[in-house]
DNA sequence: GACCAGGCACATC
DNA sequence: GATGTGCATGGT
């Protein structure tokens, strides 16, 4: 296969440009929105971090407030909510906690310790702890998503089985260590996955066109 | 009305 | 270890 992650990347911003991710104006506000936004449009989570700006509850002491119940009715449209609020509560708890509710100490620790530790709070899978760490961290851990999975799947580039930290390794292990580039990458599977790589794929005007390989589009 | 969206935990086999 | 299911709102 002649095509690496880095030629995919490179065609992806020329096509597309830079994101200019995360949006969020803050790195408690990025870390709200990585939970928010489990399996669900940004959106709606955007709905969801206005109503906690109208409350002015938008820092990390504020929401450590909050019952569970208020907090759960301000965040109600990005949807779960219920379920969301407790999993925001055990994230916030954690940095109140162990790093005495300073995101700055907590992200001065070491990149894949930190990992673990955010791995061992309920409701915080890998997605939203590579989330966390790239994005509201600026720490070098490379973001797999759903539209990630599928855009490689979808090419043949990796497969069909690999799971999340295959996908990692496959993109991790052939890229420079650069934040703004894992930043910037994910974002771009994103935009080509919102724009083309849909279930239903879209792919006569995508800007991948070009890599595929002569088999083709991989049924998924 | 069906389908989908920037996952994760838990039950069951 | 693999597979299935609950969680929920809002846009297309």
């Amino acid at each position: 296969m002649s095509t690496y992650p880095v030629d995919i990347y490179e065609r992806l911003l020329q096509a597309f440009g830079h994101q200019d991710w995360w949006p969020g104006d803050s790195p408690f506000e990025v870390m709200v929105g990585a939970v928010l936004t489990q399996n669900t449009s940004w959106k709606n989570v955007e709905k969801a971090i206005d109503n906690l700006r109208d409350a002015d509850c938008l820092r990390l002491a504020d929401v450590h407030q909050l019952k569970v119940e208020e907090l759960a009715e301000l965040i109600r449209p990005a949807g779960y909510y219920r379920l969301k609020a407790r999993r925001l509560k055990n994230l916030i708890d954690f940095v109140a906690d162990r790093y005495d509710g300073s995101l700055e100490a907590m992200f001065a620790v070491d990149v894949s310790q930190l990992r673990e530790e955010l791995l061992g709070i309920n409701g915080i899978g890998p997605e939203t702890a590579d989330s966390i760490l790239l994005y509201a961290g600026d720490l070098l851990s490379f973001v797999v998503d759903n539209y990630t999975a599928r855009v490689l799947k979808r090419h043949g580039w990796i497969e069909p089985e690999a799971d999340y930290y295959a996908i990692q390794d496959f993109l991790a292990s052939s890229l420079p260590d650069d934040v703004q580039l894992y930043n910037e990458f994910h974002a771009l599977f994103v935009r080509v996955g919102n724009s083309y790589c849909r279930k239903t794929p879209q792919c006569d005007q995508c800007p991948l066109n070009e890599l595929l390989p002569e088999s083709g589009i991989v049924d998924l």
